[in-house]
DNA sequence: TGTATTGGTTCAATAAATGAACCAATAGTT
DNA sequence: AACTATTGGTTCATTTATTGAACCAATACA
């Protein structure tokens, strides 16, 4: 690994849980040598990626990160088409929406999007979303290549007595994710909170990242599943077309038979 | 200079203007060797810093910033605490208005806001702002260690034939700004605008940035200027606040001098 | 067809990163 | 008040990663 590299993950140790890091805490979180991680920090900070509070002198995120992401959203803008197809998929669901992005092995929260159609909902945190245990995260692991599947298994964590912990159980759930379209995760990242996640592609012709409702369990039932589902799909398209990015065909055969299904349950009605 | 800031360094040639760069162009804009900045692109792309747009291979910013500008925004928020006051300011002087953050030795834009109280104004655009020449620069310069005002001596680039180039002048003006408490640049960086900052302070006890106002040259008068001046210091005495930070005393002191006159003023009319 | 430039790779020489040991300064404990 | 543990930060000999000239193959240009 770089040097640049080791440096550049220490920033990954900061979170909304932990916004500020002392020297030793980097070092043993990073379980590398107090000095290496002084030296990666001190590089870090005169490049302005981190300061320190004056206060505690503890070190936090920097101002330097704030021009970046405006440059990259003006180059490559994400948030912004993300936006409305969100806001619509909370709406019409009447549950938290939400869009997150694959980095490397980690899903991060792009957007979200609370509905006040109800009184109680889920709050979606700034967490990463684990790829094995969230409705995104299958939808991910399931379109992408093996190279990420492979990083994901390694140790499969547990966080409800619901979450696959098996190379095996994960595998048939990336199955069963290919075929349906759509990433379940029913209470398997957290008690009582049913996720539903597609896949969105990018230019690069992979995954880029996926868009999830995430509901009450107890409010989930068919006729809530076909809806999230419907506008999962119509929101996931739309992303993707504005995102520069392909449906994969397979996938694409896979919402249209749902989308028919839909319209024949509408008949019926 | 270590490694991880020569690669960081690299993100620094990305602007609005050229959001992507090949290899070469980065090679010799850094002027480095090729296989140096190849492994050093690599190394952030890795981390997500950087990309690589699939049609052209050239290399932009990445997604990992997105999220990292958030958290940053949550631990230390910045550019919602400027928003109230930018826009006040703007719509009371009927002009530009544009926050900037000091970084290192760069000014970079924070956060700006047009006036549609006439069908012309100025547009400030996502460049960086020359510390010599811009309103924004002077003030930060003017109540900023020595450090940063001998590093921006080097080369005080022309920009308009009113454009200040030799350290003396630089200096003259920097003492008037220290008098007065507002960075004057009187279309010295671009030619039939004029630009007025006036500084912003953080916990950190030093310069943070600077909020400055631009209008069209023609447009300055005195009871225009007074406007400005006048809402600028209750913007930056806001926004100062917002950020933890303290006006010096002797810069309060200034600003409360041109409250009087202006009060006085006021009186006449 | 020939020439220049592109992104990317190789490997010996070298310069930079590393980590154990070491500070001084707080914070917590007895 | 004395003791202990932990903090942020530094030093320097050892080691390891970084460097750059030369070298590809591929594309763009003339």
């Amino acid at each position: 690994m770089s040097t640049v590299t080791k440096a550049l993950e220490l920033l990954n140790y900061f979170s909304s849980e932990t916004p500020e890091l002392g020297l030793s805490e980097f070092a043993r979180a990073a379980a590398r040598d107090k000095a290496t991680v002084y030296r990666h920090l001190s590089a870090l900070e005169k490049s302005g990626f981190i300061e320190k509070n004056p206060r505690t002198s503890h070190y936090r995120l920097g101002p330097a990160v704030l021009p970046l992401s405006r440059l990259r959203e003006a180059t490559v803008p994400r948030a912004v088409s993300v936006k409305q197809p969100l806001a619509i998929l909370a709406q019409t669901t009447g549950e938290t929406a939400h869009v997150s992005l694959l980095q490397g092995a980690k899903l991060v929260t792009l957007a979200r999007q609370t509905s006040q159609a109800h009184s109680t909902g889920v709050v979606v945190n700034e967490k990463t979303l684990p790829l094995h245990a969230s409705g995104s995260g299958l939808a991910v692991l399931a379109f992408s290549g093996d190279t990420l599947r492979q990083q994901s298994y390694a140790p499969l964590a547990r966080f409800t007595e619901h979450t696959v912990t098996t190379p095996q159980d994960l595998e048939e759930r990336l199955t069963n994710t290919r075929k349906t379209g759509f990433g379940i995760a029913n209470q398997t990242f957290e008690t009582g909170v049913h996720g539903i996640g597609a896949p969105v592609f990018d230019d690069s012709g992979t995954v880029a990242g996926a868009i999830a409702v995430a509901a009450p369990a107890y409010r989930i039932n068919a006729r809530l599943d076909h809806t999230i589902k419907s506008q999962l799909i119509i929101a996931a398209r739309s992303i993707t077309a504005h995102w520069g990015g392909r449906v994969p065909t397979k996938l694409d055969d896979v919402w249209d038979e749902h989308s028919k299904a839909a319209s024949e349950i509408g008949a019926n009605e």
